[in-house]
DNA sequence: GTGGGGAGTGAATCAAGCG
DNA sequence: CCGCTTGATTCACTCCCCA
């Protein structure tokens, strides 16, 4: 086995707990077989996997199209297996080799088809993963179905997982939103193929790689379940396209492949690609990591006074601001979130944006001053 | 064990083979157990199946909305399993009772979520099935995700086996394009789920089953994957959406359920239904293989001028024909459908039905200008 | 009748932090 | 580790009510 380096210089980790920034593996790709070459990483050093691994495809004979073309078909000697039981094993040691360097709440997505995706998402269970999503990629520019035998094949299938139910993962819920204009990132993903100058040819204008994944599936990936600094392995490297994708991105990745032709042509690519900025990197704040502020800092700011009134939405519930910064409403006493909850007969509620204070004609939640409050730290 | 009829005549299975039309199990609901009812029919004796069996899902706590109301959630005794070994052999054991009772050429579907259809998935290939293809069902109006911890589950899968490799099984290629608008039928299908007047719900206005499916995506198996006559089995029948769409297409069906309440609802809901006879089933057979009509050909036609001004069903949107048969509203050009889409910032829209023509105080759906050149091409 | 606003809801493995 | 407090979260569609 044998190291190759592109020399890549990026952020820190943004966890150094078990991974050095200057390992000697990290930005490498790591030549030989998967499991043996995983040995050679500590545990609990990766944040996030990504794997492409063979799909066990059973092709008969050649496939023609209607103007009799040879279809170049996936037919990969790696791409062999004898049997379901032979192929399960594959996927066991690999799952397992993975699972020891990934760190706790790290994450793990695998792409497949239905030739493979549904051994691999069983034993996934069996091995204790906890599956977080399975997401389809769509291809909005599929192979046909030459024989007519058979629904166009139009979408694989990518599964989200995690090393334990408890496990945190790292998902950037709230850039995920703003990229997808302001609506929930969906597990439907409608993505085009990858073709054109993004396709890796030869001299002779022959493709490098049968599967060569397209760059904004892998940027999604990362964008959701990793940060700039974070380590991404991809045990099945092939043309880098991962490696790519984490370098634009500032993450930084190890790579793992038998295949010298690969390497090459996976060193070549990376090492072209400008690394991504920290500034053009940075992602949208989440709102959850905001430092919290409590009520009673509205107080001290004066943005509101002890006996001011404040009301529900609707204007039926009324409740006082104290001095220490509790509210009173008829009997009841509390934070803003206990009140609101009481009024409303309900176990929880968030008094942010329950209570209003009125604001001119117009009712204003309070949550509007605390992000008033959140303006003056930050100047 | 008892069997409900519903006493439906419908034309002879196309093959009779192993199936005698008068069998006292056509068109019934079998109540009991899926493997110990499905003894009761012969070998060799079922041209489809549709299963959508319990899915495991392993729910933690009550789940609120942000306005803290609580999601009906599917927490039904039949959906729990004790570990997946228990689940697997559930799954083994009516996967080969279903397998006894199907034609060598039959075929099957499956439906699942990422809880189960892996293992389901496998177990299939490990019994020797075949996989065909898997099709993901993208649901239009998916329920979010309220915690904003995942992505929102948008999709379910579907398998679609038949018994062995060199099976060779109904799939009514023709059709299924002519459907799709000329092009071929892909393995993603964008349905809605079933609400509105389709979801049966009980006297006190709650719905009847938890995961009652459309009948859209019903009508779409039945019509890739089994002839007029065809016996349709379904072993988890549920409310009945299987046999409902099978008597309207002129199907037979068998049900297993073993809630007497979804048999008493899926019996009165069959029972209401007109069954598809041969010359509606003709007329769909010449609907569907109805010619695609271009919108250019309205212009050419004289029912439509260049410069006519067309409008959304609101009012909100207009925009401009062009002598290209293109549209242009605002800064959005293109087809009626990719217009339709721009203006309303969607994916997709079926601009026959979007625009909409001033037809003297009422506004008409350009489909009905369709119509008009259809009825034309058939005089 | 028609249009707009509000309420309701769907197969969901749906919290984090502190003491 | 348990228990309690605090706090963060929703999209598409249908139906009802009322102006």
């Amino acid at each position: 086995m044998s190291v190759v380096r592109t020399g890549v210089s990026l952020a820190a980790p943004h966890t150094t707990e078990n991974t050095e920034a200057s390992a000697s593996w990290l930005n490498t790709i790591l030549k030989g077989d998967c499991v043996a070459a995983l040995e050679k990483l500590p545990s609990r050093s990766v944040d996030l996997v990504f794997a492409d691994p063979p799909y066990n495809l059973q092709l008969g004979g050649d496939l023609h199209r209607p103007d009799q073309s040879k279809v170049d078909a996936c037919d990969d000697h790696w791409d062999q297996f004898e049997s379901f039981e032979a192929y399960d094993g594959f996927t066991r040691a690999w799952l397992l080799a993975v699972r020891r360097v990934m760190k706790p709440d790290g994450s793990l997505y695998v792409i497949g088809s239905y030739h493979n995706i549904f051994r691999v998402g069983a034993i996934l269970q069996d091995l204790g993963f906890w599956i977080m999503n399975d997401i389809v990629w769509l291809k909005s520019n599929p192979m046909p179905n030459f024989r007519g035998k058979r629904f166009t094949n139009a979408h694989e299938t990518m599964i989200w997982a995690v090393k334990s139910k408890d496990a945190k993962p790292t998902f950037n819920y709230d850039a995920l939103k703003t990229f997808n204009e302001d609506l929930q990132m969906r597990s439907d993903w409608h993505l085009p193929i990858c073709t054109g100058t993004e396709r890796l040819k030869d001299k002779a204008g022959l493709k490098v790689h049968p599967t060569q994944k397209p760059e904004s599936l892998l940027y999604r990936v990362l964008t959701a379940s990793s940060r700039p600094g974070d380590v991404v392995l991809d045990p099945f490297f092939g043309t880098g396209t991962t490696g790519a994708v984490a370098r634009k991105l500032g993450r930084h990745y190890v790579g793992v492949e038998r295949e010298q032709d690969y390497i090459d042509a996976a060193t070549a690519r990376i090492a072209a690609i400008e690394p991504g900025d920290a500034a053009s990197l940075e992602m949208q704040q989440s709102k959850r990591s905001q430092k919290r502020i409590p009520f009673g800092s509205l107080l001290e700011s004066g943005l509101l006074q002890p006996g001011t009134e404040l009301t529900c939405p609707k204007g039926r519930h009324l409740a006082i601001v104290r001095a220490d910064g509790s509210l009173k409403s008829g009997d009841h006493t509390g934070s803003i979130h206990k009140v609101g909850a009481l009024v409303q007969g309900q176990e929880a509620c968030n008094g942010w944006t329950f209570w209003h204070i009125q604001d001119g004609r117009k009712k204003a939640p309070i949550d509007e001053l605390r992000k008033e409050i959140r303006s003056r730290l930050q100047a």
